[in-house]
DNA sequence: AGACTTTTTTTACAACGTGTCGGATAATCA
DNA sequence: TGATTATCCGACACGTTGTAAAAAAAGTCT
């Protein structure tokens, strides 16, 4: 039941909210997380205090919802590009999910580039399990002598680690250029069954 | 100058080192980070808060202690094993590194297995960066399109976040099974120069 | 428009964590 | 042994946390 279906939302639980992440997200950009505090979050989003207690248990809930939000928000990305470009190369997740990624350069810049928050990184880290598990197949790794959820382990902790260096980076590469690298890169991994 | 060296360190000070060290650790396994005070490990540690203060100005500056101290013995420990085991192989700085993360699992578990702490994630990529530095060439990668600084930062958090799956996973390989299993991955990947 | 509901604000509170004193106590060194 | 150094103790001011009750503001509905 998401907020922005059909469920009419009062604009002022909207409109709270949005100031509170953007808030969130600028302090994040200005100090360590853990120099953020309920107090600076409100302040810099106009918000008294107690109002975020009414939207947010603490600032780890309110980080939890968040990389809720993005999770779904990537596999929005991702689905979405297979449907419209029907290239049919193995890039294509990647290059929808590159493009979101890019979109959104100053959000994913502090959660997952400068340092990092770890709960973000976690969310991400299961999606590129998730999708990695499906495109492996068991013939292009047994024979070669590599386990299973060895190459997952290595294949979407180097999707993901190379994402958060490019956009630590200020994502010196066009999202096309890196989606094409990770498929010369991965190709020469048989993580993927085709080619 | 390191402590260890000639410079004579009160035993009260080491003794006090550890069990507050001990006591992180302890700690780590036990809640998540943001909720861990100078407190509870002043407690944990039977050593007196104030105290604390003493050696270090916070937890945030305890921990970047900690993560210098766990760089200069992983990069001991990845010398020391290429100078005993001459085989030669390109996995050989890696059997020494994962038998050194075995050997300290309950430490590693806790800081990059189990959600992990952003400040020791980034010591270890700034080793495994410049480890791959050292071992990649420009001419495996030209003529195959793939950019040197794209297959580094592949490589490094391939090797970064598959060894926080093993630990994370309670190693369930040996280190010389997983170091050959990189061997394997990285074949398969230019990243060196060898095959 | 009005009345009704929901959200936000205001003020206040107790509990806890932080970082730092000065001085007492205990351990180490020479 | 005496001198030095580390640790402990009690205490302080300050900021943060989470919650409460009641007033004010904004949204909803007919």
């Amino acid at each position: 039941m998401k907020e922005t279906e059909k469920t009419k939302v009062d604009p002022r639980v909207l409109r709270t909210r949005q100031l509170l992440k953007n808030a969130l997200v600028e302090l994040l950009e200005e100090m360590e997380p853990d120099k953020i505090t309920v107090n600076r979050i409100a302040e810099r989003a106009t918000i008294n205090r107690v109002t975020f207690y009414l939207h947010y248990r603490d600032i780890q809930d309110m980080m939890e919802k968040m990389a809720e939000e993005m999770v779904v928000e990537i596999e929005k990305a991702m689905t979405k590009t297979i449907e419209e470009k029907k290239t049919g190369g193995d890039d294509v997740i990647l290059l929808g999910l590159l493009e979101h990624v890019a979109a959104n350069a100053k959000f994913y810049k502090v959660i997952i580039g400068s340092r990092g928050v770890p709960i973000f990184h976690e969310r991400l880290r299961d999606i590129f399990v998730k999708k990695i598990n499906d495109g492996v197949t068991k013939q292009s790794l047994e024979g070669k002598g590599i386990q299973q959820d060895v190459a997952v382990w290595f294949g979407s902790a180097a999707m993901l680690g190379t994402i958060a260096s490019w956009v630590r980076n200020d994502m010196p590469y066009s999202p096309q250029f890196l989606a094409r690298q990770f498929a010369l890169l991965f190709r020469r991994e048989d993580l993927y069954e085709n080619d």
